[in-house]
RNA sequence: GCCGGCGUAGCUCAGUGGUAGAGCAGCUGAUUCGUAAUCAGCAGGUCGGUGGUUCAAUCCCACUCGCCGGCUCCA
């Protein structure tokens, strides 16, 4: 047995992974949760014995709860400990599954009614006297046959489904702890002691196996930490979500609203968001010229034959609204902006030298989207795409993925978005166009990754029927992951709209079409960014970005002074003439989270100058005005978080 | 859509089978004040909607709409 400190020692076959452990002289900060053996993690409660035979010599690594894998085992564990007093307190429960899961763990069980908040409580001290029970986790090898007997007696018939599905020579393993055994892969930690601390938090009806033709199940949610100190931090972290939701944001700091009175998922935007949004399109449309697109327009319905040649009748269906009859023709709302671009391009004749293409537009779609699933701005039934889309020669898709990722880092870039998670989504079993386009196109998105050095993970078959695609998932500040931007190749389009341009060879050719949003949609773009910025907002992007507040109404001349050499300077400016005191002006201000607050009393106002704090509550003393535009300018300019 | 929870003043929330309360916000007045809440008064609700049970419903029941947490799906 080799240890990381290149130590060896000999151990007999039987050994306990644990016992291996103690004999590791180890400057660790913290205790393993398991080890690797040669790499393959293994659980302490396990023998050498378990380990992959055909070698003498064992490479043990320790694997601890700060690795993803360290965290899944202790998580899992705890799922387990929260199974048995489930069972001890709820006999008739049926186990389903009970996987770790990021920050968590959660069980599914068969209950026949929902679980109470009371029920939790219960559950969650039932879990300290298991944890203090010391069961040791123990690993147990069953045949197929022998497995599928222990559970249908026990009449865990879910259990029994999933053992059916195992392939015959799998090795079937279940855990004991105690008086509670589960089917389960492994491995564990130690004992049930070793899980230290843990909060249940929600409960949650679930399909077994996620289909809703499939029972409900009702499924309980925790996460486990190895200390007091880390779960409350989480627990802390929670709390911070809470604080940053930008339903609550939206509705604090005024900036839109979602009303019974218009319809579920159905936004309007108030002045101060609507003032943001702006601010956004404004860029928006400036990088676009930049970036060589040309804006269109286009209506919010068309007529249903034109959603049937695209396709989108036959594949959209569902997430379409019922048409209307207007003079005896349907007419359908749209739900994505394409065909209205490819009627743009084909309006005339276009040759291969007017390629690329590219069109784009701030174009307001309405899908359909059950009721369930809607979430304040981050999942709307209406909502406006940054969409844009290209028509380029086949040769010409890697030049223009490239120039869209510059495009798309650039602008998340300038919210303050520097990290993301990059998917690719290879053909999916029902598709159109050729294997080799698919393969072309694929990898042409793989390449301009590579070139950008962008780091991406393969998502396969989860491309659009369509064509291949890169999915951008921006990860805020507290490291939550959103999906927003998407850039699709798209091989149907063109086909079924009959896409042409003449070639050098005085031939025609098809183009091929690339479909790309970069923040997505408005509404879901600014609903991460308040969460993003806490509300918050950077200079640029602030509604009200100074507050005059004068202390006195001696002073109110004065402001006046100021609040027009600001506006005048091109800055949005309010002044707070209330007769109140300063403290409670700062309050407000401070809530509003308006970025400089400037306080004139009779010393600015015999000195001519401004009393400037930030809403950090740094105070930057007494600043000349013109000092003071010339920091504002600077901070617009750089469109930072101050 | 499905499962569960919730719906009381603009917001946050208390409360009861006999017809409703607080804090903040709003309005009015007083206070002219130096870096996160000055004081007082006033006003504000068909208790989400419809129907039922009851002498009586905001409360109990049914249906319905919406919100929240999930499942599923996605911009």
């Amino acid at each position: 047995m080799r240890f990381p400190d290149r130590t060896e020692r000999r151990f007999s076959n039987d050994t306990l992974l644990s016992d291996v452990l103690a004999q590791a002289k180890s400057s660790w900060k913290e205790s393993p949760v398991a080890l690797k053996v040669n790499g393959t993690v293994m659980g302490l409660g396990q023998r050498l014995s378990d380990a992959t035979a055909g070698t003498d010599l064992f490479v043990i690594d320790p694997v601890f709860f700060s690795s993803p894998e360290g965290q899944e085992i202790y998580r899992h564990s705890s799922a387990h400990i929260m199974a048995q007093a489930v069972k001890e307190l709820f006999p008739n429960a049926k186990l389903a599954i009970g996987p770790p899961i990021e920050d968590g763990f959660y069980y599914d069980f068969d209950l026949g009614r929902p679980f109470t908040p009371e029920d939790l409580d219960k559950v969650e001290r039932q879990m300290k006297e298991i944890a203090a029970a010391h069961y040791v986790f123990e690993r147990k090898v069953l045949s197929k046959q022998d497995a599928i007997r222990f559970f249908e007696e026990k009449g865990e018939t879910y259990k029994v489904e999933l053992i059916r599905e195992l392939p015959e020579n799998e090795t079937i393993t279940v855990y004991e702890q105690g008086p509670f055994t589960d089917l389960c892969r492994g491995p564990h930690v130690l004992s049930t002691q070793h899980v230290l601390a843990f909060k249940l938090l929600t409960t949650a009806g679930a399909y077994w196996r996620g289909d809703e033709r499939n029972p409900m199940l009702q499924r309980i949610y925790g996460t486990s930490f190895p200390s007091q100190e880390a779960l409350d931090q989480h627990l802390k972290r929670l709390e911070e979500i809470k604080r940053r939701d930008h339903r609550r944001l939206g509705r604090d700091l005024d900036l839109y609203n979602v009303m019974d009175e218009i319809g579920p998922g159905l936004v309007i935007w108030h002045p101060k968001g609507a003032l943001i949004r702006k601010l956004i399109e404004d860029f928006w449309r400036e990088q676009h010229q930049r970036h060589g697109y040309d804006f269109v327009y286009s209506p919010h319905i068309a007529r249903l034959d034109l959603w049937r040649q695209s396709g989108h009748l036959d594949f959209y269906r569902e997430n379409m609204y019922a048409p209307m009859s207007i003079e005896g023709i349907e007419y359908e709302l749209k739900p994505m902006n394409c065909p209205f671009h490819i009627m743009i391009y084909k309006s005339r004749l276009r040759s291969y030298r007017d390629l690329p293409i590219r069109y784009a537009e701030l174009g307001t779609v309405y899908r359909y989207e059950r009721s369930g699933v809607l979430h304040g701005l981050l999942r709307v039934r209406g909502f406006t795409q940054d969409d844009a889309h290209l028509f380029c020669r086949p040769d010409q898709i890697e030049q223009e993925i490239l120039k869209v990722l510059d495009l798309t880092v650039f602008t998340l870039k300038t919210f303050g978005f520097n990290e993301y998670e990059i998917y690719v989504s290879t053909r999916p079993e029902k598709a159109v166009g050729s294997p080799e386009n698919w393969e072309r196109a694929t990898s042409a998105l793989e390449s301009a990754l590579k070139t950008k050095g962008m780091a991406y993970r393969i998502d396969p078959g989860e491309g659009v029927f369509y064509g291949p695609k890169i999915d951008l998932k921006i990860k805020d500040v507290l490291g939550r992951a959103w999906q927003c931007t998407t850039v699709q190749v798209d091989f149907n389009l063109p086909q079924r709209f009959k896409l042409s341009y003449i070639g050098e060879d005085g031939k025609e050719h098809q183009p091929i079409m690339i479909h790309r949003a970069l923040m997505g949609s408005i509404e879901r773009f600014f609903g991460v960014l308040i969460e993003h910025y806490a509300g918050a907002f950077p200079l640029w992007l602030a509604p009200v970005q100074v507050k005059i507040m004068p202390i006195t109404d001696q002073q109110h001349g004065y402001a006046d002074d100021v609040a027009r050499t600001l506006i005048e300077a091109g800055f949005r400016v309010e002044t707070d003439p209330r007769n109140e005191k300063i403290g409670l002006k700062i309050r407000e201000a401070e809530m509003a989270k308006v970025p400089y607050m400037v306080i004139l009393g009779a010393r600015e106002a015999q000195s001519r100058k401004l009393s400037v704090r930030k809403r950090s509550g740094d105070n930057l003393g007494e600043l000349d005005i013109t000092a003071f535009v010339d920091r504002l300018n600077g901070e617009v300019g750089q469109r930072v978080s101050s």
